[in-house]
DNA sequence: GTCTATAAGATGATAGAC
DNA sequence: GTCTATCATCTTATAGAC
């Protein structure tokens, strides 16, 4: 089971993206350590902006099945919540990198329509599943909370991006990890 | 009172980091509007490093100062929590300015160390402002939180940062705006 | 699918005249 | 303090051979 390069490209510009941003890596940052020529990352996508699309419909892609994965292993809304945030802390690695999305969405004024797009959709996406898994969270008696779940839920999403940015600008993932317990201990009921 | 040199070449800079970021603007997105050559700003800014940190101090020192006026007018903690989300729902103008610290922190890799350093000390200034004010209103009987008045800032701080951030890349100040007062909401005391 | 070669432009930065 | 001139380097991107 060999990579392709188009594989290996999409795996290295993801890492770039989360670590230096959009703005801040170029095609000699994949090329190098692959061993092919610029014109190569060319031949697969185009152009920077397809390059980035890519990278984001993977990811948002791939993030979808984990949240399938997380929900038919886990039934209970309080697991399924932990786990949740378990796959942000993963994403921050040794604390050198952000959510993807997030790093995505602070270049939102350079970056291509496209991306941009995709950048929102993830976020509607969190949001419209977290604000399901708390909408039954309430309903089952775990959680409470005032108003609607979508608020809940974008309150929590913007936690969680806004937490990892502060960690990883202080390089502590353990900041990630205090803030986000605070984040679900705050939608926990036993008051 | 003519406004300096300088200070034209800061408040630009300010703004170009706001909307675009450390990394996507240039000595020329500078000089153009100021109708100056790009070595007249490396006189008074020797590196772009030196010139994001001089737009970093002053921003810092001027919301230093915002605070001090804010604590002098609302001895109150609720309405003093109140007046700082109004300072970060300002930050956003129309939806497209981003929290300057909040853009440099996301460029923390390729920032200079002495502008991570002025990033790093902002946010601990706030986490720390906002602990007193939360501890304050936990004792007066205002707010209601659990464990200690730091992680709650943290957390607060965290939320309105994301908050930012996902707004922004909306264009979308209401959205910032539901989260805000959601996030203030979770420590207010009457439920 | 990968290469060489090349383009056209932007980048941050410096030296030295005025 | 601001200018002109210049620098070396990097940037994304394309044409065409292999």
């Amino acid at each position: 089971m060999t990579t392709s390069t188009a594989d290996r490209i999409l795996d290295l510009a993801e890492g770039l993206i989360q670590t230096r941003g959009y703005e801040a890596f170029s095609y000699a940052d994949i090329s190098a350590p692959l061993n092919i020529r610029n014109a190569s990352i060319h031949y697969h996508f185009p152009s920077k902006g397809d390059l980035a699309r890519a990278v984001a419909a993977r990811y948002r892609a791939a993030f979808a099945e984990k949240l399938a994965r997380l929900e038919a292993e886990h039934p209970d809304p309080t697991r399924r919540l932990m786990r949740y945030v378990r796959l942000f802390q993963d994403a921050l690695r040794d604390g050198d990198h952000m959510c993807l999305y997030g790093m995505l969405a602070s270049t939102s004024a350079t970056l291509p329509e496209r991306v941009l797009a995709e950048v929102n959709g993830f976020f509607a996406d969190n949001e419209a599943w977290l604000a399901r898994v708390l909408a039954d969270g309430r309903t089952q008696g775990m959680f409470r909370f005032e108003g609607k779940p979508e608020t809940a839920a974008a309150a929590l999403l913007a936690g969680l991006e806004g937490a990892m940015l502060v960690a990883r600008s202080r390089r502590d993932v353990k900041h990630f990890a205090a803030v986000a317990l605070r984040l679900v201990d705050v939608l926990t009921s036993d008051d």
